[in-house]
DNA sequence: CTAGTGCACTGGTCGGACCAGTAGGCTACG
DNA sequence: CGTAGCCTACTGGTCCGACCAGTGCACTAG
């Protein structure tokens, strides 16, 4: 034994090159959203290699979500902010290929909502608690507008309240898997027999919810949340897996 | 008001329609794992666009993880199973662009892996049973070997839990921000002084953790879950951060 | 029957070409 | 002098044709 253990030589291909270097760049802070890259023309010179590998360098670090470019654009290549369409992305898929449930997806969301709540009742910030309020104020408006009002309100309320958290990976997370749940069941939502009801118990639900954090009592708040999901959402689960969820109400 | 609204019509550039019939293909299960997509000179016909677009295409689906191709493969592009490494490569970018701290990854999985743990504490089988309680053993072995061998049954043993939470959501998201975590700080976990001690601790938390498993009190599990991580973990953390984990601890 | 050799094909890369679009400078007109 | 409109020099998107190194398979020579 002993003796030099070798790495087996993976071919690395050109444009994975061009794509460590911009990547790099733009994660270490020294390309910062807004600014431009070169031209493709230019950044051919730069990395002598064809126009060719550095476009697919470029749809890589697209795909990524890291730089668009438009055509025309006589600047090159723009480097964008973080968004989570990347990962976005990436759970989407993964929630089709791996066939992820509702009931899956619900159950996730309700354990970060009511972390991010139980973490939000810790250090929320005044503003913070008047921006829940009037997200709640706005659904109590809606009830009579129609779903896509008290939608958005409804997600206004729970951004709110996953940024009081402070914790950045819960926010974007939540914000991720709520628009997928919402991807599947919105249309059922607006078309929901019950619907006015379902808002109107929402509401109070939330009011609640907002009561025990102001009373600084984060796993009461926590729970309430859990709840407050299960009952908006059960109904549009199969009724075999609604046991998975009643597992976080207790 | 009234009137048709129109939509902005985005450009919709060739490769990306490329992209989009691959991508449904393979997501409505028609394309499956391991089968092959034709040479880039077949889908070039196929799709009668040329080559350059074809290949855009397929650098795109390969950053997304549905596709690998290898050089002078006579069959073309090989369709993979679904893997989390898009999911992690976005979260990993996340954490670097965001500038996500330690703290924050442990708080999110703190929460992930006590949520795991309570809902396991439901509905886990023997067998799973039996691997938690296979993997403290080979923690157990592995103080004296060291801590690649102690790492690789810790991570066994959650890997077990997410498993038995029966959430595969909540499997993969524990997973990818579990390698990140380890990512920064494997090499400091490694040299810690006092490696052996944390260790031990280690081991029996995670005995306690099986106990109340096995007692069927989730709650008590999910606690233990979230201390033993803190108290293996805190010491990486800045000291102004901890309380932000310790207020999951309670 | 097997070992070895071609061959036909693959993906990776290159270079050049054309097009529609953009932005900004320039011109000509008011 | 100010401005409206054109012009041009660039951009990215797409196409074509070519070459290379590598792979797998069929065929051949032993």
């Amino acid at each position: 034994m002993g003796g030099p253990r070798f790495e087996p030589v993976r071919a690395v291909r050109a444009y994975e090159r061009v794509v460590e270097q911009v990547e790099e760049a733009i994660e270490s802070g020294s390309l910062t959203p807004g600014q431009r890259l070169p031209s493709e023309r230019e950044l051919m010179v730069q990395f002598s290699v064809s126009r060719s590998t550095v476009r697919e360098a470029l749809r890589v670090l697209q795909a990524r979500g890291l730089v668009r470019s438009r055509p025309g654009d006589p600047n090159g290549a723009e480097v964008l902010p973080f968004t989570p369409a990347a990962l976005h992305k990436s759970m989407t898929t993964l929630a089709r290929v791996e066939e992820l449930s509702l009931a899956e997806l619900l159950q996730f969301r309700m354990v970060l909502d009511s972390s991010a709540i139980l973490l939000a009742t810790r250090q929320r910030s005044e503003e913070q608690l008047a921006e829940m309020d009037a997200a709640v104020a706005r659904m109590r408006e809606a009830v009579e507008a129609g779903h896509d009002t008290f939608g958005a309100a409804d997600v206004a309320f729970h951004d709110a309240v996953a940024r009081a958290s402070g914790n950045k990976l819960i926010q974007i997370c939540t914000d991720v898997v709520r628009s997928i749940v919402l991807g599947l069941i919105s249309e059922k939502i607006a078309t929901a027999p019950d619907r006015a009801a379902l808002m109107r118990q929402s509401i109070s639900h939330h009011e609640e919810v907002i009561a025990a954090v102001r009373a600084g009592d984060g796993r009461l708040a926590a729970r309430l949340s859990r709840k407050a999901m299960y009952d908006y959402y059960a109904g549009y689960v199969p009724a075999d897996e609604r046991s998975a969820l009643r597992a976080l109400l207790e």
